[in-house]
DNA sequence: GCGCACATCTTTGTATACAGGTTAGCGGGG
DNA sequence: CCCCGCTAACCTGTATACAAAGATGTGCGC
C-alpha cells in the first residue's frame, strides 16, 4: 500500500485547510482519536499530520499534552514578519540577479505582471461592492508571485524555510480581511517588485520586498487591533479552550 | 507513558549521533525494523525519530521508499553556507544590538571570551601534536557561541531556523578535519565575532560573522577537495549503498 | 551465455491493542 | 465562597498485526 494510497497526506491537506481558514479556532485541541474519527482515518496517519503541522507553526505541540491549534499573538506576528522580512526580499533578488542571466526563469514574472495589469484595468472600473468580490482574483495573484519565487529559488533552504513559513501566513491572511483600499496598494507593491524582477534589478527588488511585507505588517496589525480580540503587548488572541 | 520514558527521544538522538559523525555513513539505508531491533524499539519511534531526521536534512526521505542517509554534495555544502551566511550574521547583529540595551544577554559572550583568551595562551605554547589534541576544547568554544547566539536571539524563527542546520554543519566538521592553521585563523574570528558583539557593534558583528562563515566554508572545500573523494560540479560525495 | 518472467522477501503504510500519564470535573473541607 | 485533593475519563506513547507495493534473485527458455 506504500506509495498509492496517501491517506496521511490526505489528513494532513484537510487539517491544513481547516487551521488555514480558521475552521478550527487557535487553541482547539487535536485529539488523535477524535480526528481520525471524523477524517476516517485510524491514528498512525493523524499523528503524522499533526507533526508536520506543528513544525510548520500551525500546531503547538508538547510531547505527552494535547496538541492544539497554534495560538496567535501580535508578539508571534511580529517575529513572523521579522523573519520573512530577511528571506524573501533576498529571494527575490536572488531571482532578480539569476534573471539577468537566463531569460527562462523571468517567464511566470512576465506573466503574472501581465495578469496584474489586466486585473488593475478592470479592477478600477468596477464599483465597490464588486471591487470587494474581485479578492480571491487579486489573491491569486499575490500567491502566484509568492510561489514564482519560491519555485524560482536556487537555494533549496531558503525555498524550503520560505514555503514552510506560508501555512501561517495564510492563516493570518484570513484573520484579517483588508479593505479594497489596502488591494490597490498592495497591487502598487507587487507591481514594483515584479517590475524589478523582470528589469533584473536586484537591489530594488529587494527593496520593495521588504517595503511589501512591512506594508502588510501594518495593514494586518491595523485590522486586528481594530477588531474585537483582546490583544495585549505580547498576548495571545482569543483562544478557543474547546 | 507518556512524557517519561521517550524512547523516540532517544532513538533519535543515537542516530543523530551516528549519522553526524558518520558513523552511518551518507546513502546507508535505514530501515525501521532493522534499526527497531538494533536500537531496541518497535517501528513507531524509529519512525518518528526518521521524519525528524528528515526535517534537519540529515535524512532523505521519500514516501514509500527506504529512508536513507543524506548524501552529501558540493553544491549542497555552498547551498547550506549561502543560508547560513544570511542567517547567522543577522543573528549575531541582533545580539549585539540586545547587548547594547540589556546588558545581562553579553554574560556568556563574555565568559566565552575570556575562555578563548585562555585557551589562545596556553595552545600558543605547545607543540603541534599537543595543538592537535586541543581540538576538542576549541571546538566546545565554537559550539558554545553557536548555541549561545541561538539562546540570545529574540526571533524564535530565526532561532529555529539556525537551530535546525547545526546537525548538517556538525556533520560537515566531522567530514574535514582542518589542521592547526585553520583552528588558528578560526580563533581569530571568534574573538573578532565576540569583541563585536560585547561592544554592541552589529555592524561589526554581521562582518566578522559573514567572514567567519566564508572562511570556514573554503577551509571545508579545501579539505574535501583534498580527500580521496570522487566530486563533481555538483556530484555526491560517495555513498555506502549498503 | 543472455534475457525475461515469476515467485519470494523485504519494506513501508495503516490499523489496532495495551500501558501508563494527564487533565478535568466533582465533592468535601476550611 | 473558595481552594484542595481525589477519582475517573481521556489521551498519548509504544508495540504489534496485516495488506500492498517494490526490489531482488532465481530459474527457465531461447
Amino acid at each position: 500500500m506504500a506509495r498509492s494510497t496517501g491517506k496521511s497526506e490526505a489528513v494532513y491537506e484537510r487539517l491544513k485547510g481547516d487551521i488555514e481558514s480558521l475552521r478550527l479556532r487557535p487553541g482547539a485541541k487535536l485529539s488523535e482519536v477524535q480526528l481520525g474519527e471524523e477524517l476516517g482515518a485510524s491514528r498512525t496517519p493523524v499523528r503524522e499530520a499533526i507533526r508536520r503541522l506543528a513544525r510548520e507553526g500551525l500546531v503547538d505541540f508538547v510531547p505527552g499534552e494535547v496538541a492544539r491549534v497554534a495560538a496567535i499573538s501580535l508578539g508571534g506576528v511580529r517575529a513572523l514578519f521579522d523573519f520573512r522580512m530577511l528571506l524573501e526580499p533576498r529571494a527575490a533578488a536572488s531571482v532578480a540577479t539569476a534573471g539577468a542571466v537566463d531569460e527562462r526563469v523571468l517567464a511566470p514574472f512576465r506573466e503574472l505582471l501581465e495578469r496584474l495589469e489586466e486585473f488593475d484595468e478592470s479592477f478600477r472600473a468596477l464599483d465597490a461592492a464588486a471591487q470587494a468580490r474581485s479578492y480571491q482574483e487579486f489573491y491569486e495573484v499575490t500567491e502566484g508571485f509568492d510561489q514564482a519565487v519560491i519555485a524560482a529559488c536556487r537555494n533549496p533552504y531558503l525555498a524550503r524555510t520560505i514555503r514552510d513559513l506560508r501555512s501561517e501566513t495564510v492563516r493570518l491572511r484570513h484573520l484579517s480581511h483588508s479593505g479594497p483600499r489596502r488591494m490597490l496598494t498592495s497591487l502598487e507593491e507587487h507591481r514594483a517588485m515584479l517590475k524589478a524582477i523582470v528589469q533584473g534589478d536586484a537591489q530594488a527588488a529587494e527593496a520593495a520586498g521588504r517595503h511589501h511585507l512591512a506594508q502588510t505588517l501594518q495593514a494586518l496589525i491595523d485590522s486586528l487591533t481594530g477588531q474585537d480580540f483582546a490583544i495585549g503587548a505580547n498576548i495571545h488572541l482569543d483562544v478557543a479552550r474547546q
